[in-house]
DNA sequence: ACGTAAGCGAGACGGTACGTCGAGTCTTGGT
DNA sequence: ACCAAGACTCGACGTACCGTCTCGCTTACGT
């Protein structure tokens, strides 16, 4: 989500000047994910902060980064862990990973992602580039998943996949954020989350059992 | 949540002086909602505007509440809707009710408050206030009403009531952040939620049906 | 020449809110004028480096001054000597106590302001409105002896003042400029610069010794 | 007062590598001198505005003089025009000559100079630079004019050559610098301020008449 | 003809100071 | 004891230049 150094179209040769340097690059990410977590929360993030701590001159930060925000949000989205590869095989346990994936239990500084971006921010445009980058891409495998077992009778016919996703994404990312700093979620809530909204919360499950 | 004019022990009797203004009161919390809205974020809002906009001295907010961050949480504490009356009858029913009022649909303002408290935040003491205040109370409601579907055997015996909850109340918020400023959630995404989620994601259902 | 706190003819009366702290505007001023000889120049008058001196906040010199430069000019506007009593009886003496004045020989200080406000500066709107305050007074008085001198017949009938000025006010600050910093004028400059002026350079004095 | 593409004694032979651009030198004094008055200043000139506008790199302006003062002086003093040639023959006509040059009146830009050396100033060292340079040879030169009036007769015998310079320079600089950037300086007021200087102000010119 | 040494434009680098904004506190006179 | 107004200290914001440092390229000589 960095200023990119842009070529117009010039062709793959290097921009003239002296390239970026990645050293500091690095420094800046690493000094702002540093700075989260020791000042526990987002506002003790100060671009001066990062800058002194970085070793490194505030315009060489804001030659990437349009402002703090734009900063905090790279900095998180190379938190993220990537997308987990799946076994393909059973449609639950692939759900089981991806719900596990949403909030990689090791990393608690990932959790502030989403209070900055939830829906009405300071920064409407980022908060849509974060979705585009993060979100979207996570969605989608996610909704393959629940498409192939929709197709293959693992899952009900008639099931919406819109609704699906929101209830396992939503119940793993909602019992993360109600978590204290110093909890973590419990080691096996990825599974029971996907096992329970599999069965069901009726006793009856009535409708695919009343079948013929 | 706002400081309370405190009687230290001096009886029942009016504290001395001029009573505080609740006109002021009102209209502070009306500004700060204002600008929380038109200026689409929680960034927006600054005392020395609330202050400008209220015709009020910021000595008069800050009488109030201690901070900035406890006067948002305060005025969106006001958003939030009541604890909706619960039919009692059907526990399907009233976790639909239940899972409406997550979010009333006429007021996208509300969602702000999630936003700002989530997990790691600027102020986690306020942020566990808001929890004790706002979300707890309405986490007990929901908890009955499934404790009580267990024990009446509308619902499985073996269903965990936090999971339970995590899936409906994370369902719904995960859905509604998702949504552009403009647009707003489907008039029946809750019963959708509720339903799917009462009658799981799978076609087998096969557990509580293969009982002996 | 500082920004003054309007009253907007609303009478004699008090603005309203707390009054401007006296104390502030004069550790200003001080600081700014300890830094100028400290520094030796106007390089050295930071505005942060007065603020953290005269322990004020950066926002208390700007709410008084609009920019540096102004602050500068303010601070040496007050070491600006008063104009001289003068005896009124000799031209000679009150040119010379002028001219003496011109650099009040115990302050190196004064002559930043010359350097800051010649012609071309960066904030000519400034620099015309140090002339109006602090130059032209001083030139009214000169002319004014000037003219008396012409009227008693102690100057020449043809003496043109705007000249006469130039020669005597130019003479003692052109003198004064080309100084080190640890020098001085000589005691005596003025009363030679005047003596010399009123005498001629000529041996001849031609014009006045072969009237009629 | 460039730095000097060095030869340390290695004999008349050219440096080796290329040679420097003439080209970007011209480009860099031009580009100096436009900005001074277009911005009416010193603060308007930018070593990256000079570069940008002379359409060259920084290093090639740092590689010529050490910084910014420099270059400025350096610009100026391309414009303070040549010692003019005196006709040697009236001491008047010399002064009036040497006056006239203090400013050739087409050039406003060169008040500038003044501004920036006075006494007290960023670069001391410069400004000892530049009075070696540019004031001190014509000093020596008016000097000499005078001592030669006073020799042959044609100015007063107890005559202080020193005070004599400070009464015509002055009034003349000191005229000048009082001008608004679009006035200029009455044709003949060298004239008038020699020839007043001359014949004294005073009506009696007593001395130097009342000789036996 | 070709290597080598220095110059060239461009632009990123670590810094310092700018002038602005807002937070939370303090101090007026008036209710 | 309250109120509005507004000054107070403090600290971060994002910008502009400084003077330095690479980059890849372009001269011009001395072999």
């Amino acid at each position: 989500m960095a200023i990119e150094q842009t070529l117009l179209g010039s062709g793959p040769g290097r921009p003239p000047g002296r390239p970026r340097s990645e050293r500091a690059e690095r420094a800046i990410i690493e000094a702002t994910l540093d700075l989260l977590i020791q000042e526990a929360g987002v506002a003790g993030v100060t671009i001066e902060a990062v800058a002194a701590r970085a070793a490194v001159g505030k315009t060489t930060i804001y030659r990437r980064w349009p402002n703090k925000e734009a900063l905090i949000i790279d900095a998180l989205a190379t938190l993220k862990g990537p997308i987990p590869d799946l076994a393909g095989e059973s449609v639950r346990d692939d759900l089981v990973a991806l719900a596990r994936a949403v909030r990689p239990s090791q990393d608690p500084r990932l959790d502030c992602v989403w209070n900055i971006f939830g829906g009405a921010t300071k920064h409407p445009h980022l908060a849509r580039q974060f979705k585009q980058t993060v979100v979207l891409p996570r969605q989608e495998v996610m909704r393959a998943v629940l498409r192939r077992g929709i197709a293959n009778g693992e899952l009900r016919p008639d099931l919406d996949p819109e609704v699906a996703m929101a209830i396992i994404a939503g119940a793993v990312t909602m019992r993360a954020r109600s978590l204290s700093p110093d909890e973590d979620l419990p080691e096996d809530f990825a599974d029971q989350v996907v096992d329970t909204a599999l069965r069901g919360l009726s006793s009856g499950s009535a409708p695919s059992c009343t079948g013929p």
